[in-house]
DNA sequence: TTTAATACGACCAGAAAAGTCTGATTACTG
DNA sequence: CAGTAATCAGACTTTTCTGGTCGTATTAAA
């Protein structure tokens, strides 16, 4: 339904959470999901991901958890998305480039389509953890 | 997986459509099916649903079909999302305002998340019908 | 050695999206 | 007036995705 999904949603929560504290103060699934009322699973998922690509450092074994490892300014929300969920493309053929669009080359609105791909990339892209932090995203002045 | 669905991609086309031909010139469910291959039933849905909220007129019976209703600079992406997927909302709690959300008060990215989503919204409103059918979407510029 | 954390993948249920089908209504046309 | 070609409406099915759960392995501190 163009909507954000609970898996970002949780990644905001625990990045912002995670970016408040100091800097080698470790943060663990299970205290992030009970702060915040989340399946403490679903969660630990989520931080899994995010270790892989690098965007937190996971320290195993009891005493563990997780921190940041990107400044929150180095981190933006479409990054955010295509960590969780994959390639993202507004549009199913503007993630493909149309290769398995039936339409494709005769497609009316596949090239503005792309545009609207990239305008709202490049949003995102702005919109990094430091304004979710801070509560301040940026504006979009149309031109 | 914040993606447009395929049902705004074929009220998208079917409108771009309609919007290119001459004024009064009639378009059916069936020649705009078979012309983009789109399952016919799923986008005379579409089309019934435009028709209901005044995008479009339909006309009824043999040599029936469907006309723009509206000049295609006075229908913008934001409209057509809102009247094929019913409230919009970016996140699940921005949309609602936090009333079903067990985090509501506590949540760490609620505010951010709702402005977000006015940027969003703002964005999608100043792209309109004849944005698309142009080719050219406009550029948002970030402050 | 115990324990408390992450790591990983399989699994399931429910919801949503996409598509199909049936039948009714409308109104033009021969 | 009958036939036909279109919309209208809604129920239904199929498929895909999401959110959540579970079980087990691994790691490393105490």
């Amino acid at each position: 339904m163009f909507q954000l999904t609970k898996k970002i949603e949780y990644s905001l929560i625990a990045l912002t959470y995670m970016g408040s504290k100091k800097k080698e103060d470790i943060s663990t699934a299970k205290e992030i999901a009970s702060l915040y009322q989340i399946p403490r699973e679903l969660l630990a998922k989520v931080l899994q991901q995010l270790n892989r690509d690098g965007y937190i450092r996971s320290v195993q074994g009891p005493r563990g958890g997780y921190v940041l490892s990107r400044s929150p300014d180095e981190v933006n929300l479409d990054d955010i998305i295509r960590t969780i969920e994959g390639k993202r493309g507004f549009t199913e053929c503007s993630g493909t480039g149309g290769a398995d669009c039936v339409r494709s080359v005769n497609c009316s609105i596949r090239v503005p389509m792309e545009q609207l791909d990239r305008q709202m990339a490049a949003f995102l892209s702005s919109v990094t953890l430091e304004h979710v932090m801070r509560g301040e995203i940026p504006s979009c002045n149309i031109t």
